[in-house]
Order: C-alpha cells, then structure tokens, then sequence
RNA sequence: GGGCGAUUAGCUCAGUUGGUUAGAGCGCCACGUUUACACCGUGGAUGUCGGGGGUUCGAGUCCCUCAUCGCCCACCA
C-alpha cells in the first residue's frame, strides 16, 4: 500500500544505518496538526457531554504558560516533556485529551527587560517614552518571543492544541480579571493598605525583590535622645532609641515600649538559653555574652521599662528634636527589651513593621520622602530637599550639636541595591491593594488536607499547607505599566462628607450611570449590578466591573475628581485564573462544563506557593457547581466522592479493564456561579529543578543556561526528551553537567565556571576558537558559535538509534508479510517469552505513569526494548526468519511486538515512533495475534496497549531466566580463555532433570548465540578431561577445551574463585550459628540463608574438582 | 532564624515494607567489524553507601548527632 498523502522520508529500501531526526521532526509536526488523512489536528479537542465519542471523558492539562520574558530553557523543556508525555498516554488510552497552550506577560519581569533594552540602546527612560508607547513596546517584544516559545514547543513535539493558545493578557483573561477583581472588591475581601516597596530612586520605579542585591556595608547604629515632654518627679528626661537610619526620625510619630517588660524579658532570656543549647561551638561565645548581659541588666532595665510603659500608659508625651513635635509614649509588644534600651522609634510611612504598630495604635503616618529619593514638605525646612544621604549627615551633626547623640556604635549593615541602576533601595510605603487571604486560604488548604487536591511527591504538600497557614494577606497592585490594570476609581474625601454605600450608590445612579444609560432604567439597574465602591483611610473608591460603562463615563469621573488607578495587578493575579480562565470562565462555556476541574498540572517546587496555591484558592472563589437534580447528571456527581471521580481518577482506582463508564458526563451548565467551589485541578505533580554539573542554577545570566534547541539539533527531540524524562525521580534537584559543542570538530568540551562567561572559547581538541553568547565584539561574533548541550542526552540518543536498527531489521525481514490469526500451539519460545514479558512490561509502564514515576517509565522500557528484544528476542527469531516454515508466525509476532513497543514509546519519543510506525504501515498494513486489524493511520491515535495478562506465563520467564544465565556462563569461559568468536566450542551440564527437561529444547540458541554445541545433560554429567567450568543458576557448566585451554590461567582464576567461596561461606556459617538469627529471624529469611549455603559449599567442590583436574592436565 | 532535600563506582543517578555477594547509563580496560545497530556486541575492573553514635539476629535503608552542599520562606530599630 503506498502512502501518496504523504511522502515518507525514507524510502523502505535504503534505511540508512543510523537514525537521522531532523527529517521525521520536520515532517511529522506538520502530519499531526492537519496535513494528514483526516484533514484534523490530532491535538484538537472539543468537549464531547454525553461521552458518545469518548466514554472515557476528558483528560485535562493547562500548561503553566511561560514568560514571555524570553525563550525556552531546559527547565521548560522538561516541564513541557513531561506534560506531553502525559496527555500524548492519556490521548492513547481513549481520553479526549485537551492540553491548553499558552503565555504569561509576566509582569515586572517582561517590562523590566523591554525597559533595560530602551535604556541600553537608546538610553530612553520609560518616562521619556510614556505610558502607552512603552506598552506598544513591550507589546512587540511580546509578539516576538510568543512566537519563538510557541515555535520551540513544537519542536520539543508538545501536542498542544493551538487553536486554544491562550496570553494572560489576552482580552478573555482581562474579562475574567476584571470580574474576580470586581467580585472580591463586592465582597470585601480587597482593601487598601501600605506596603513596604523597594523604591529605586534614580529610575523612579518600584523593584522587584529579584531585582535587588544586598551588598553588606559599613554603618552604623546611632542612640538618639528624646526629651520627655515635662518630666514629673522620679521619670527620666530623655527616652534612648536606636537606629541605623536616623534621618527616618524626622517622620517619627511615636515611641514605643513594651506593654509586659517583665514577660517581654522573660521570653527573650528563654529564647537566648535555647539559642545557646542549639547552637554551635564557634557561635556559644557571643550569645552567652548576650545572655549575660541581659541577666545582668535585668533588674535595673526592668524598673526603666516599667517606668516608661506606666509613662506611656498616662499618655506621656516625647518631643522629636530637630522637628520640634511632640509624640506619644505607646506599649505595643512590636519593642523588643533586649533591643537597645528597649524603646523604639516608629515611623508607620518607612517600615514595615511600624506601620503594623501605627496602625494598631492609630498614629499617624508621616511620609519625608519624594518620589526621586529627596526630603519632601514634610519635614522641616532645612531638611526639605535634601537627598536621603544628606539629610542622614545633617540630622546626625545637629543632634549631635543639640547634645542629643548618646552613642554611635559600629555596625555592618546589609544594604539593598536596585540591579537596574546600581543605586541604594530606599524602602518606601505605597499604597497598595491587598487581597484577605484568611477564608480563601483555609479552603485552598482544605482542598489538600481532605485529598481533593493530591500533589505528587506528597512531601510537598507541607510547603503548600505551611505557606497557606500564614494567611498573610496578598498585595496584588504592582507599580507597572505592564499589566491588567486595576480597575478602581479613587478621590479623596470632601470635608464634612459622610460616606455610605447606599448614598454613593444614590448618587451615581441619578447623576453618573443613569445618563450614561440614557436614562433607561432598567439598563441602569443593570450597569449598578457592576457597580462597588468602598471607603478607607480618608478615600473614596469605585469600581466598575465592566469596562465599556467606563467609557462613557470618563470624563465625568474626571470632573468629580476620580482618578484612575495608575498601578497594575500582580501578574500572579491573572495566572491564578488559568485553569478557568483559559476555559471560558466567567461564561458558562461547554469547554469550562467538561473540561473543568482539570486532571493534572506539571509543575516545578519553586512556583508551588505562587501559583499553585493560589490557582487552587481563586478556583474554589470563581468556579461553582450546583448540585443538580437526579436525572440530569447530577446521578453522577455524588456529593464529596463525586467530584474527584473523573475517569481518569477512577481508572486508578479500578482495574484497566473496568469498562463501566464513571465519567461524569458534565451537562452544559453544570458550573453555576452558586454553590460548592470547585477545584482547579485533581492532581499536582512536582518535578525537580536541572542544576549544572557543580550544582548551580541554570541561567542566561551565568551563562549555563542550554537551549533545547541547540539539544534538539544536535541529538534529536526524541533524545531530549527521552533524556529529561530518564531523570525525572523524586529527587528535588538533578545535575546535568554542561558542554560547549565544538563548531569546527563537533567534540564536547567541558564547561567550566570559569570559561562559561567568556565571550570567545578555544577548543581542547581542535585548538580553533568558537563564540559563546558572551559575544559582543564584532570580531568574536565573527567565530562561529558554539552550542550548549549536555552529553546526558547520548543514553537518549543511543537508544532511538538501538530502536531503529531493531525496525531497520525487522522491516527488512517482513517482506511476503501476510496478516492472520496465530494459533497458541504455533508461537516458539521465544515468542510466548516476549509476549509474557511484553504484557508485564505493559502493565508496569502503565502503573509508572499512572503514579507520575517517570523515570521508571523509561528505564522499564529501555530495558525491555535493549536487553530483551533487541539482545535475544530479535536475536533468538533470525533463524526461524531464513526458515519458509516458520517464517510467516515469525514476521507476524515480531511485527507485533515492535507495534506494541512503539505505542508504549510513543508518549515520549514520538517522532521516531511514527517514523517507525509509518514504516511499518508499510510492511504489515494489518497487525495483531488474536485478530489482526488495520493499523491506524499514525501513532498518535493509535490505542495504548493494555497488558494481555492471558500471555503472562511464569514458567516461561522462569526457563529463559536459566537459559540466560547458561548462556551468560558460556560466554563468559570464552572471553576469560581469549577463544575467539568464531571458533565453536562444545559444553556439558550438570545438572537436575528438571532443569535439563527446561535446557535442551533450547539447544540451537547456545549454537547460534554462543557457538556452543551442547554434548551431555543430566546430573551425573562428568566433566570432560580438560574443561573450563562455571556455575550458573543451579547448573554447573563444562567447556571442552581441548586444545584450547590456558591451563596456568585458568587454574588461577579458579584458585581466586576458590578463595571467594570460602570467605563467603565463612560468613554464612558465622551467621546460622548465631542463635539469635536463626530463632528470631523469620522462617523463610532463615531457609534462604541454608540454600545460598548449601549452593556456595556445592560451588565450591565444583572448583575444587576443577583445579584438581586442571593440575593434572598441568603435568 | 524556620522548613524541605541531598551526600551510594571517576561522572550522573537508581536502590520498594530493614533480609542472598549494593545496581544502571556514561567513562575506563580487554577482545571483536558474526548480515539490524561501533550511537554496536561480549567480557572485565571499580564502592569504609559523607563522618560518628544508637536500635536490631541483621542497617545503604530506621533513630540521634556532626559536617558539607542546594532550595524555599521569614527577619534584620
């Protein structure tokens, strides 16, 4: 049957010897996205609600959608592998398998680098730019590197369905944004609040923690003296603070201390002694000083304390120098008495930590600082404009001239650093919107606690449960450009004004939404159903759910003097809605009714709090499902149990035989926006991170990164992700040991630290010079470039090349194939051994994945295909091929082996198994045993095999067990007696009746596989007079070697056999005389230990008997 | 500071609930171009299972401890 659709890119008769992959990669992406039989894309999924095409339901991942900061790493690469692997089994199984593709914008990280490239080439600020030409920008960068990630997914082969691509920035995700964000804000679960911002002062922009660097320097700490305002008799005049940022002070707005000294004191002597048991040797020194002072001082800092908290209970005041105002005395436990003098100062507006204080003790907020890192108008006058540096200097030198400076101490001070522009963080309070966390968080961690959502391995449930635990409130504005933007109006409350909902609500009907309507009311009724606002800290703020009202009403906003929110949300705002968002939500889609709640996501440990907790958390918010009556559906969602029994959960549960549907046949609007929130997703699984060989993080930026690309050039996609997958433990990290690839001579050389960052490497086998991604100069751009690769990817490579020399030669053995039925009593042994192993394999495979063990999967296949049918399945089936009479049982086993093989493979090499498989459509149109049918027109979809547990046969397996070990043991005496290959040889056995009755019929493989000719069997089998023996299994092997031995060589090599014994023994018989192991050891552990014995005495006489005889030959 | 993890052959990693003589791939050594495959075949060498204690008849596996490394989180007047 000749194949015209489509041209294969090899012709049958000249199959070339090594596997090349760029030709069936370049080929066969394109097959599988349409240009096949069917005119479809495999990878395209529609929801299917009554099960009709497929009983089994859906399957379901969304990918976590890379930034589109830049192109794809290994990371991704095998991130995307595994999820591949995984929808491409799912696919075979018989699940309408969805794999939803898609990008992040990424926030920070995006405009970060679009905003560092303006600055380098064309030294533009984003200010010079303005807002919308910088997101124009960013915009076109997207586009870019959208495209090139979406192109290195294809060529890792991803079974995405591209017609559902999806960019968190897109217009569906901002609606589905806009009505969470909207809908929280209803709720009251958004507020606003400050936050402590890493503030670059040069570049005007707040930066991400990523973005900072510490670098430690020499401070100080600097005791400044408050005067008590009108001390009473018996207090003191002046309160000590401390501080390592004195010109802060001039926005000091209260002191505080401790409501419980004595508590306070004694918690922190408690926490000094376990410090001082727990700590190591070097370290017990200085803390016992600590420990000693604060003994020592206990008495006497106690009575201060006290004295200044009843001072703050009376409401005492301090003055502030140099700003001349009074400030409050305040007990709050944020003061720590070990601390200083146990006082300390509180500026709500520039830490963190005191702004918690102001707020629980309603102080004021005062903020010094301007926008370009200067003294604002709210300091006194000298001060004002002044950068904070220099305000440091002044305030130091006047307290000092006031007589207010107590003590300057050394100190090292860990001090922050933008990346971008290399000038010191000033740490500034903004405004941000913050999301309560405290119920959102309970249900995302219920989620996991009662099971409904599992994360593989189980340990990392903890950091999720941990993470969730704080229920620290989530800050989601950000001071960007790039993003959604939040969609809150805000103005300032007007004096004598008196905020209600309802009033706010009154007057933007009457006077905003009503005329924007045209005054038609029902409309307006409508638009106020969008329509939240709220009130905090002297603010007024709305919110408008959907964006086209806001049009309309703009420039009325404007007039009330509402201003648009400048900031934008985090960017994991938007990736907590991927899974519904990408689905539809918030429309009642049939995609978001049968796909939801997905079945697996596949992702790294790093992002588990970021996103997947989240994810987990807005998708109990957003996504409900009404229970539903009995009779339409609801039948099939049984409260609690229901919900998790996709098939897909079932089919673990239940055998792979089980064919009773328990999909639930999700009716369209099935999820409702009332009732029990429902899940993102059933299963998380968490693969580990690829770190170099000397164990660092991959990065551009340090120059180990690897592009799969450059991996995929040079071994092939199959190879790669073969490769990744092989390494996919449970470990949480795995080492991948870099290379350069010479340009010129095609070697790999090493990649050190050291050479990694240059720009231009020579080569240590060649000598000639290649570029790396260091390379600016023109003349080191000249070189040609050297790739980064790993030669971890030759196991992948080595064995797609062993799979298709195994199809290069069964194809070149199929000719005159004919399709038909074999008979049980027709299959040789070999073929009822590869058959039983093929169903154990099957089996086992299939469990592998099922419980995400992906290296398992591999080595369990790689291992069958290598050591089992390639080194004696294909080898012991070459006669019978030569043979007319046996050659028809022959072809048609081995043509369904290897299409059994290729269907287990496919999930993750799939292009040389549908190279393969094309191939052998070709040769053998229609395959199988039982009943042969016509192969499917591409591995894809074809069915993944279920194991055939009627050919499991353990007394097969048993016999080639011993077979092997004879086999090993012959081949063994000839490589020790440097007999060559081709010279025959002939052997005995000694051995029991069983075993013999088990041997012989395997006669002609020992000639074929060894060259050996076996002449005696039986127990009482004699050695020949010169022979070389070797035990194997419970068989004891005589080679004939007349003429051929090395006497003096085989003597000492059974002398040093001898000495093994012995010592073996030796400890056996130490351990069965220990009456402890044999009364309290189990039976069996017992039993097995007097066997090996009794085997290794039996050995050992073998030995002895063959140096006997061997010593007479000597003479 | 808190948490998680790692440490097994030269390198990268497996090693099930404790139970024969601890495995694989690469590398290394010897032999081999036998009609699928040198990206191959056959055979071989290579381990104080990070150190020290403990539990046990028995520990790579369980417990304690020390050391080294990695990651996450928090904090630093």
């Amino acid at each position: 049957m000749a194949i015209d659709y489509f041209p294969l890119s090899i012709g049958m008769n000249d199959l070339p010897k090594q596997y090349a992959h760029a030709e069936p990669e370049r080929h066969w992406y394109p097959f599988w996205l349409g240009a096949n039989p069917s005119g479809k894309s495999y990878f395209h999924s529609e929801p299917d609600p009554t099960g009709e095409k497929f009983p089994k339901g859906p399957y379901t991942i969304v990918i976590p959608p890379p930034n589109v900061t830049g192109a794809l790493h290994l990371g991704h690469a095998l991130n995307n592998t595994l999820q591949d692997t995984l929808v491409r089994w799912k696919r075979m199984q018989g699940f309408n398998a969805l794999w939803m593709p898609g990008t992040d914008h990424a926030g920070i990280a995006t405009q970060a680098v679009v905003e560092r490239r303006l600055l380098q080439e064309e030294k533009l600020s984003r200010h010079d730019l303005g807002r919308e030409k910088l997101v124009e920008r960013i915009w076109a960068w997207k586009n870019d590197y959208e495209q090139r990630i979406l192109g290195q997914l294809q060529r890792l082969g991803c079974s995405c369905d591209w017609q559902r691509t999806r960019f968190t920035l897109d217009d569906q995700c901002a609606r589905a944004v806009r009505e969470t964000f909207f809908n929280l804000f209803k709720e009251g679960r958004i507020y606003r609040g400050k936050r402590l911002v890493n503030w670059d002062t040069f570049l005007q922009t707040a930066v991400s923690d990523d973005e900072v660097f510490h670098e430690t320097v020499k401070g100080h700490f600097w005791h400044i003296k408050y005067p008590v305002v009108d001390p009473k008799p018996g207090e003191p005049e002046f309160v000590t603070v401390a501080t390592t940022r004195p010109e802060t002070m001039l926005g000091d707005t209260a002191v505080a201390v401790h409501p419980d000294p004595a508590k306070a004191l004694d918690r922190a002597e408690a926490e000094l002694r376990a410090k001082l048991a727990d700590t190591s040797e070097k370290e017990t020194p200085a803390v016992q000083s600590q420990l000693d002072a604060l003994v020592e001082r206990r008495g006497a800092k106690l009575a201060e304390l006290i004295k200044l908290r009843d001072m703050a209970r009376a409401g005492r005041m301090v003055r502030l120098p140099l700003a001349d105002r009074d400030i409050p005395l305040v007990a709050d436990e944020w003061a720590k008495p070990e601390m200083g003098s146990g006082a300390v100062k509180i500026t709500p507006a520039h830490d963190p930590n005191d702004y918690d204080v102001g707020r629980r003790q309603n102080l004021r907020s005062i903020n010094i600082m301007s926008p370009d890192g200067t003294l604002n108008g709210g300091v006194p006058e000298p001060y004002q404009k002044l950068s904070m540096a220099r305000a440091r200097e002044r305030v130091v030198a006047d307290l000092e001239t006031a007589g207010l400076l107590a003590e300057v101490e050394d100190r090292e001070i860990d001090l922050a650093h933008s990346d971008r522009s290399k000038t010191p963080i000033e740490p500034w309070l903004a405004d941000q919107w913050f999301v309560k966390m405290n119920e959102l968080a309970q249900s995302a961690m219920d989620a996991v606690s009662d099971g409904r959502v599992k994360i593989f391995p189980s340990r990392y449930a903890k950091t999720y449960l941990d993470w969730l635990g704080e229920k620290r409130d989530w800050p989601v504005s950000r001071q960007l450009w790039w993003g959604h933007r939040i969609p809150v109006w805000t103005r300032p409350k007007w004096d004598g004004e008196n905020y209600t909902e309802a009033a706010v609500r009154a007057y933007f009907l009457k006077y905003v939404i009503g005329p924007a309507c045209g005054d038609d009311d029902a409309r307006a009724d409508e638009a106020m159903e969008g329509f939240a606002c709220s009130y905090a800290e002297g603010h007024l703020h709305i919110c408008f759910r959907d964006p086209s009202l806001l049009d309309a009403i703009r420039d009325t906003l404007i007039t009330m003097g509402y201003t648009e929110d400048p900031d934008v949300l985090d960017t994991w705002f938007s990736s907590a809605l991927w899974p519904h968002s990408t689905l539809g939500w918030p429309d009642q889609t049939p995609e978001l009714a049968y796909y939801y709640p997905t079945s697996t996501l596949v992702t790294s440990r790093d992002i588990i709090t970021l996103w997947v907790a989240r994810m987990v958390l807005m998708g109990l918010h957003n996504v409900r499902r009404n229970p539903l009556p009995p009779g339409e559906g609801g039948e099939h969602s049984e409260p609690g149990e229901g919900e998790a029994a996709t098939a897909h959960q079932a089919s673990k549960a239940q055998s792979a035989t089980a064919h009773k549907p328990l999909h639930p046949h999700p009716a369209f609007g099935h999820l409702l926006p009332e009732g029990e929130g429902v899940i993102p997703f059933h299963e998380v699984f968490i693969h580990p991170k690829i770190l170099d060989g000397y164990g660092d993080t991959m990065s551009k930026s340090k120059g180990n990164g690897v592009d799969p690309i450059d991996v995929i050039e040079k071994f092939g996609a199959d190879a790669l992700r073969f490769g990744l997958t092989d390494l996919t433990t449970e470990t949480q990290d795995v080492r991948m040991p870099v290379e350069f690839e010479c340009p010129h001579c095609g070697k790999l050389i090493e990649q050190t630290r050291k050479n990694r960052v240059l720009p231009r490497v020579a080569c240590t086998h060649c000598s000639k010079e290649f570029s790396t991604q260091w390379a600016e100069k023109p003349a080191d751009k000249a070189l040609p470039r050297g790739a980064v690769v790993s030669e971890r990817f030759e196991k992948g490579r080595n064995f797609c090349n062993k799979l298709w020399n195994a199809a290069r030669f069964a194809l070149m053995n199929l000719e005159g194939y004919t399709a038909g039925a074999v008979k049980d009593a027709e299959l040789a042994v070999e073929d009822r051994w590869i058959l039983s192993r093929l169903a154990t394999v099957a089996g086992e495979a299939t469990g592998a994945l099922d419980t995400y063990r992906f290296a398992d999967y591999t080595r369990l296949l790689y291992e069958f295909a290598w050591d089992e049918f390639c080194s004696f399945y294909v080898e012991m089936v070459k006669g019978r091929l030569q043979d007319a009479a046996s050659r028809q049982v022959a072809q048609r086993v081995l043509a369904h082996v290897l299409d059994n093989l290729l269907r287990l493979l496919h999930p993750v090499i799939p292009f040389i198994t549908e190279e393969i498989w094309r191939l052998l459509n070709e040769a053998c149109p229609a395959r199988g045993l039982a009943k042969p049918q016509a192969a499917d027109e591409s591995v894809v979809i074809a069915a993944w095999p279920e194991p055939d547990v009627r050919r499991q046969d353990v007394e097969i397996e048993a016999r080639f067990a011993r077979f092997q070990e004879v086999l090993k043991g012959l081949r063994e005496i000839r490589a020790r007696q440097n007999i060559p290959p081709k010279t025959p040889i002939k052997f005995s056995v000694r051995c029991d009746a069983a075993l013999v009755e088990l041997l012989r019929p395997m006669a002609g493989y020992f000639e074929s596989m060894a060259g050996a000719t076996a002449t005696g069997w039986g127990p009482s089998t004699a050695p020949p007079a010169t022979s070389a023996n070797i035990t194997a299994g419970a068989a004891e092997l005589f080679v004939d070697l007349v003429g051929l031995i090395d006497v003096d060589a085989e003597i000492a090599r059974k002398e040093k056999d001898r000495e093994n014994l012995a010592k073996q023994i030796q400890a056996k018989e130490g351990k069965l005389a220990n009456e402890n192991f044999v009364s309290r050891a189990p039976a069996d552990v017992v039993a097995k230990e007097r066997a090996s014995l009794d085997d290794l005495r039996r050995q050992l006489v073998g030995a002895e008997e063959a140096i006997a005889a061997l010593k007479k030959q000597q003479k």
